[in-house]
DNA sequence: GATAGAGTAAACACGG
DNA sequence: GCCGTGTTTACTCTAT
């Protein structure tokens, strides 16, 4: 019992209190101590972003009250606050906007980002308006050290002149120095997020590529800008989107304060205003004004004005647009350069969007951990879900709702196509499940989301989607010895699922249960106890009846053959059926999985021979298997002095008989490698 | 609706 | 007696 507790606490610690342990996260990790160096009391994935955030937000609030004071003062002392003076040169603004602008990216690049475009226009709605907070924030943040400057002047010629209230001016000074400094920290913490971005991969600069020069965005990234990215991009994503049913058209003029529309009755479809979510997005467009219906002729075009960054020139009519485009923006250095900064918008855009994604994940992952609500419908999440679940969702009747389809829904890929359909219901799967992935694994993982599938159930405490014996056989089969001990397993079971941290009277019986009930268990007696290894013919053996059992299933098996290379389909199959979740052949240079996938391959091969043969014969003599996993009879464990058969796992076992080191992989797992 | 597979709970036995 | 391990049974749920 000592044993056991202290593991879950150290499965409990490493898993979920640093929140990743693998490599994938290792660059989330290095922006977390980022975050950390600077004194914030970081919990949990509060990383540079929110940093940036968060001292933002502080300086503003600094900002507005030396504002406070010094129109106290100014009042104090008779003092007359001057003017915004708009011709104020740019150069007394010592902080230049050019610090917190991305590297600048050529139009390749942009291409290629933009390619792989999978945002959806709510996700970019909620980027764009982001954006515009913090481009307000930083043109307040300007504007307001723009008039401490001329206050600060004033107050110098005043004083010069008066000879009197250095103390105040000395004050003012100080104040100014102390907001001076909260803007470069605020410019600091928001190039340490674009490191750290670029560091997860998140921004990708060709290596080859030399360094570009930052080039100032300038406070040409207005909000009509963003509104007409806005609009580039949605425009590419209504194309694509048939349904309709969750378009909400973005209007920025809802939060842009310097917007120039010059109409009142410019559209605004504020998401937020509608009463379901779902917005008619036609309806009010068509009462809208004529050159509307321009605007979504020509992205560049709309209210009457110019969308061109920087431009917003008033044009009548759709005709006067053209001409107005032709001659003020053809194709010069200019023009270029403006494209240029639109790119860097775009850049920042999809640089937020990839990490509020991540922070999204998060976020959901957390709240699953912590929710137990009940679930509606699950959504499809990956490739696998999305036809595994398709039927068992429809299907699912409110009464089985609480039984949440453990389907392989639980792993959700980061990188999900197109408009994203991750729902907090699809991570309800704590509790009991009924639903076996084990039925439905004629559906090929995916590949790409596996590798991440590790680390979702390390650390979110989502059950897995596979039998007990299918976990038992693989915590085994993974064991450097092919063989564990019960607590051994029990062990694999909390370090590799966060799920089996808690409840472990029951998952724990329910793993004695199945190791005694399945056959293909074998409990091989040792001198100082038992441990359990696995008779893979045996094992073999149930899964012909779920193959021949399901004629769709052999279908489908040689469907994905003719799309796939025969190894790799049947690979992928034999995994899923074999309930591996967590490699896929992609994972195969792992040399520590290698030998799981060796015997997956031969294991298909005696699956793929079942099918063949059209289940006439399974008798474990064909199975190429048994040349590696002889039989053993469960109830006749193995005398050691007996154990002779070729290349027997119980030999492996019998011929070390010092468990030492499966003490020392215990304490220290060399699984731990591949996690 | 019947059936099989799987999960859960519980009781019991055995040995350290 | 306690605890871990192992076995067995019963029941429920889900998918076929």
């Amino acid at each position: 019992m000592m044993q056991e507790s202290g593991t879950e606490t150290k499965s409990n610690g490493s898993a979920i209190q640093n929140g990743s342990s693998g490599g994938n996260h290792l660059l989330e990790c290095g922006s977390l101590r980022e975050g950390r160096s600077n004194g914030e009391a970081a919990a949990g994935d509060v990383g540079a972003a929110d940093l940036a955030h968060v001292q933002q937000q502080q300086a503003l609030q600094v900002a507005r009250q030396l504002l406070l004071q010094q129109q106290q003062q100014q009042q104090v002392s008779g003092l007359k606050s001057p003017k915004r003076n708009d011709k104020q040169p740019a150069l007394q603004v010592p902080v230049s906007v050019a610090m917190m602008t991305p590297q600048v990216i050529t139009p390749q690049q942009m291409q290629q980002i933009l390619q792989q475009q999978v945002l959806s226009p709510q996700q970019l709605q909620v980027l764009l308006q982001q954006q515009q907070a913090l481009m307000l924030q930083q043109q307040q943040l300007q504007e307001f050290y723009k008039k401490q400057q001329e206050q600060l002047q004033l107050q110098l010629l005043q004083q010069q002149h008066a000879g009197k209230q250095p103390k105040e001016q000395q004050q003012v000074a100080t104040q100014q120095l102390a907001f001076q400094q909260q803007l470069l920290q605020m410019q600091q913490l928001q190039q340490q997020h674009l490191l750290s971005l670029q560091r997860q991969g998140l921004l990708t600069i060709q290596p080859g590529q030399p360094a570009l020069p930052l080039q100032p965005l300038a406070q040409g990234m207005i909000p009509t800008e963003l509104q007409q990215l806005w609009k580039e991009v949605t425009s590419a994503h209504t194309a694509e989107e048939t349904t309709g049913n969750n378009h909400s058209s973005l209007d920025l003029t809802t939060t842009c304060v310097s917007s120039s529309a010059p109409s009142k009755t410019s559209l605004i479809m504020n998401p937020h205003a509608s009463t379901n979510g779902q917005l008619s997005v036609h309806t009010p467009k068509r009462e809208s004004l004529s050159h509307e219906e321009h605007s979504h002729s020509h992205p560049l075009y709309g209210h009457g004005v110019c969308k061109w960054p920087g431009c917003e020139a008033v044009c009548e009519d759709f005709q006067s647009f053209l001409k107005h485009l032709n001659s003020e923006h053809a194709l010069d250095d200019r023009s270029t350069a403006q494209c240029r900064v639109q790119m860097q918008v775009v850049q920042q855009l999809e640089l937020q969007l990839a990490k509020d994604k991540e922070r999204l994940q998060a976020m959901m992952t957390h709240l699953h951990v912590k929710s137990t609500e009940p679930k509606a419908a699950p959504q499809p999440l990956n490739l696998v879900s999305s036809v595994t679940l398709s039927k068992s969702a429809s299907e699912a009747s409110p009464q089985s709702l609480p039984h949440t389809p453990t389907t392989p829904t639980a792993p959700i890929t980061p990188v999900t196509q197109g408009p994203s359909v991750i729902t907090t219901t699809s991570m309800h799967t704590v509790g009991p499940i009924r639903r076996r992935y084990s039925d439905k694994y004629n559906v090929p993982i995916s590949s790409a989301d596996i590798a991440q599938n590790q680390e979702f159930y390390k650390n979110a405490e989502v059950r897995p989607p596979f039998t007990y014996a299918s976990l038992i056989r693989q915590a085994i089969l993974e064991s450097p010895e092919k063989q564990l001990t019960l607590n051994e397993i029990y062990n694999w079971f909390t370090r590799m699922f966060a799920y089996f941290r808690r409840n472990a009277a029951t998952w724990k019986n329910a793993v004695r249960h199945n190791l005694s009930l399945h056959k293909c268990f074998v409990r091989v007696e040792n001198v100082k106890g038992a441990v359990w290894t696995v008779d893979e013919v045996e094992f073999q053996k149930r899964r012909p009846q779920k193959i021949s059992g399901n004629p769709s299933l052999i279908k489908n098996m040689q469907s994905s053959h003719a799309y796939c290379t025969p190894l790799n389909a049947a690979l992928q199959a034999s995994m899923a059926e074999n309930s591996i979740p967590l490699y896929t052949t992609a994972s195969m240079g792992n040399p520590t999985l290698g030998n799981l996938a060796s015997a997956i391959r031969e294991e298909l091969n005696g699956a793929m021979e079942h099918t063949n043969s059209n289940e006439s014969d399974s008798s474990p003599g064909r199975s190429p298997m048994q040349a590696v996993h002889p039989v053993h009879v469960k109830e006749e464990p193995l005398d050691p002095e007996e154990a002779e058969g070729p290349l027997s796992l119980v030999t492996t076992a019998n011929h070390s008989p010092d468990f030492d080191h499966d003490r020392d992989y215990e304490d220290e797992p060399v699984n731990e490698d591949m996690e």
